[in-house]
DNA sequence: GCTACTATCGCAAATCGTTCTCAATAAGGA
DNA sequence: TCCTTATTGAGAACGATTTGCGATAGTAGC
């Protein structure tokens, strides 16, 4: 299997863009996090370690890493949009507590069939989806 | 069956909070409007019809509507939230065409059963959830 | 109904996330 | 190596949302 920085390059070069050092520090950054995070803490991370990259960089960057089919949007919070790495994980959904804002992923075959079946209905070619689940974990059960 | 204006109502004297002609008329137009809405197109309608109401009393009465159950979080599209009116409504879901935007909604039982599974599963007490399904619509099919 | 208290309002300023402008830099093909 | 031009960083601009504040108006108690 391709590594993603190999995946990327791919991609950019057969969208005729150019192989930049920013480009791919962005890249390692993206996988060197194995959980969801935003803008905020790839540039904060990015500035820890490697010194010099721009904000508008990394916000110019996030197109290519979704189109490549490397990232994608997690969910919207806080008033911005979460992302993580898709590249090489199978897909899941997320469980989340509204009261602690707990996530926990999970996976469930079922959710398949409700895409071929939607896409039967509508005459959608069905490339995926987002599933959500919400209530109140454990901890924040026992508080009400 | 309570009218929307009574559940609000009775939401915002439960919560000890005024009741005003300003949330009231958001209220109303928000139960005018039966499709996808964002804060903007609330303002411009209640604007039209009533004159003199402020964005941030919108704003402010967001949180409310969806506190209290009549309102919830479509979707995140154009760098800002839109919102349905759900009080009085079957629960759906929504098939998003990647290329036009155009928004399909649908309901499927199945969905339930998974809601049911992973609330188990993760000893969640479970209280909703939001599926979207994605791909590429009749018309935007054939162009590729 | 009148009064007092204070929640809510409108407006404008502030904040926050994201995009854009532009001059300097550096890919990468010739 | 040279030339063209895509990409970068920095900061200004932008759009959405929140906040501060003085004015207004619900509402509880008399
Ligand atoms: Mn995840
Ligand atoms: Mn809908
Ligand atoms: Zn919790
Ligand atoms: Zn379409």
């Amino acid at each position: 299997m391709k590594s993603e920085i190999e995946v990327f390059r791919e991609f950019i070069r057969n969208k005729g863009l150019r192989k930049t050092p920013e480009r791919e520090q962005v890249v390692r950054a993206v996988f060197a996090i194995h959980d969801h995070f935003d803008v905020d803490e790839l540039y904060v991370l990015l500035r820890r370690e490697n010194e010099k990259i721009s904000k508008a960089t990394i916000y110019r960057t996030i197109p290519l890493l979704l189109e490549s089919g490397l990232i994608q949007e997690a969910y919207f919070e806080d008033g911005h949009l979460h992302y993580e790495h898709i590249y090489g994980h199978e897909h899941h959904c997320h469980l989340r507590c509204l009261e602690c804002g707990q996530i926990i992923e999970f996976t469930e075959e079922i959710v398949r069939d409700v895409e071929e079946k939607v896409g039967e209905r509508y005459d959608f070619l069905v490339t995926g989806h987002k599933l959500e689940v919400y209530g109140h974990c454990v901890k924040c059960k026992v508080h009400r």
